[in-house]
DNA sequence: AATTTTATGAAAATATATCTCCAGATTTGT
DNA sequence: ACAAATCTGGAGATATATTTTCATAAAATT
């Protein structure tokens, strides 16, 4: 037997209805002709729309068992809830062979988490806008990170220069920034990286960038770098993790789409690009021939 | 252009984002963590779900565009009518708003196939050895990383120099390798990262390494680096990505899930070495203060 | 360091929602 | 057709939600 608690309300109207009165019934008509968008308003709205009295409203809500309105509204909001929730976060265990708890398990479920909040929150106009900006060969890129970012930053840079040419990474001491302004042209883009803690120093080279007619194009976190209000563009990506640090999957995740948009943008030249890269690591035989 | 009234309240935050204010913006994340259920109940709940006051959630809807909370609801439900009487339109998607063959979207599928898999070969036995072996303060930890994998390599040590002392992170120039080889003592750990295409010079380090004593630690992709061969343990990621290039990111997840894995097998020592940096920080006033 | 601007929440004021009570309308049973 | 039981909504009482006001705190600017 089900506990009652754990009924919907179009269950219970269901299972109430030849218990219902003639305005109660109507009341219940209406609020399943359009489920359970219907009974989110007022009692009072909920009573006009269906044509009855608030009183039935309230009479039929403790019918069907909660103790009044605002009862009933609640148990739709949770309904609501789960309807809408993504099913895809709902993953019970990733590592099947450890339990729940082990870190691998709770960092997965957090990732996952992180990914469908970030992804919610991408405009993806703004997204290939901003694809398009970096592909564009005319303008300089100039990427910068922070302490912790300063590997996102790398990794991104290190990408571009693959892609395109007029790719700079601004070196992590900020004492000799001055120096890359130098060479910052109006149509530039600065990529700049920073979450939390916010660096002052990225802050005031997003300023000057701005000053000189540099477009800027901030990664950060789900709170927003101050650098960001500064932005022409910004990524937020949600850095929660289950540990003492910021987890920067997502804003990686967030990276290589980036790298993979700019280069689909201008896949002829890029592809030339990595077959004289080829050429040349075989001719250093730097890496082992891969199978 | 679209009228201000069709836009959504999710979309209207993503506009605004960068100007709301700090309290705006836990309000907004609240939101947006449970969206749409989260913005059903009375506009104080609202603000006890999300640490802030009424006032701020009054203010916040203004600035959307609301004439007033009730406004903002009632938006709120018609969202989700539409949300429910449309089921096709739902859920398959990451990112709602683009298309399901946006890049955004084909590569969070990626991610998320290569995060299964990824799990499922994870030994969790052999990650809690390693996450042992990291946490001896005994013995000193070397981190080396190829052309790519250099910024996992920086990354991972940039942590795992706050978590503990004796970290070196090993140059990328291969020439003076040599230098770091002698520092090297056995029961000494050394974490490599390698990815295809596998460098040489990796699997050359990690070989005269094991000779010494060493113990080694691979970080490769689902095909195995050749110096995984000689390494006492190795992790093998899922690196696939519909992309001209491999992703990382799952390489990533594994790294901070082993980050906060040491770091919570030895809490006392690191929330000390926490404590002092942060104290470093604040007397070097090089981070803005985070509110 | 001092001043201005902006952001924030406590608390009061107002508006609205919810519930109670009851008088009349309707139905039911005789 | 009549009495009893039941249903229904108007109107007021109460509770809650919403908005406004304002003092204080934080941040930005000078």
């Amino acid at each position: 037997m089900t506990a009652p608690e754990e009924l919907t309300v179009a269950e219970r109207i269901r299972n109430r209805f030849d218990n219902l009165t003639r305005a109660e019934r109507q009341l219940a008509n209406a609020i399943m002709e359009n489920y359970p968008a219907s009974g989110l308003g007022s009692i009072t709205a909920v009573a006009i729309a269906s044509n009855v009295s608030t009183p039935t409203v309230l009479r039929m809500a403790k019918k069907l068992g909660f103790s009044g309105f605002p009862d009933l509204q609640a148990a739709l909001h949770l309904e609501i809830e789960a309807t809408i929730l993504n099913p895809i976060a709902k993953h019970n265990r990733w590592a099947e062979n450890a339990p729940d708890t082990h870190i691998l398990n709770r960092f997965a479920d957090v990732v996952m988490e992180n990914m469908r909040q970030t992804l919610r929150q991408i405009d993806p106009a703004e997204f290939n806008t901003v694809a398009e900006l970096l592909s564009d060969r005319e303008h300089a890129v100039h990427v910068v990170g922070g302490r912790i970012t300063r590997s996102l930053a790398d990794y991104f840079f290190t990408h571009m220069q693959v892609i395109r040419e007029n790719v700079t990474l601004v070196a992590p001491n900020s004492n000799i920034w001055p120096h890359y302004l130098l060479n910052m042209r109006p149509g530039d883009v600065l990529v700049a990286f920073d979450i939390r803690r916010y660096e002052r120093d990225i802050m005031g080279l997003v300023k000057m960038a701005k000053s000189k007619g540099v477009v800027v194009v901030v990664f950060t976190d789900q709170w927003g770098s101050p650098a960001a209000k500064h932005a022409r563009h910004s990524f937020h990506s949600r850095i929660e993790a289950p540990s003492a640090w910021d987890s920067s999957v997502i804003s990686l995740f967030v990276v290589e789409a980036m790298i993979a948009a700019v280069q689909s943008l201008s896949w002829e030249e890029t592809e030339q690009r990595m077959k004289s890269l080829e050429d040349l690591f075989d001719q250093t035989r730097l890496f082992r021939k891969f199978t």
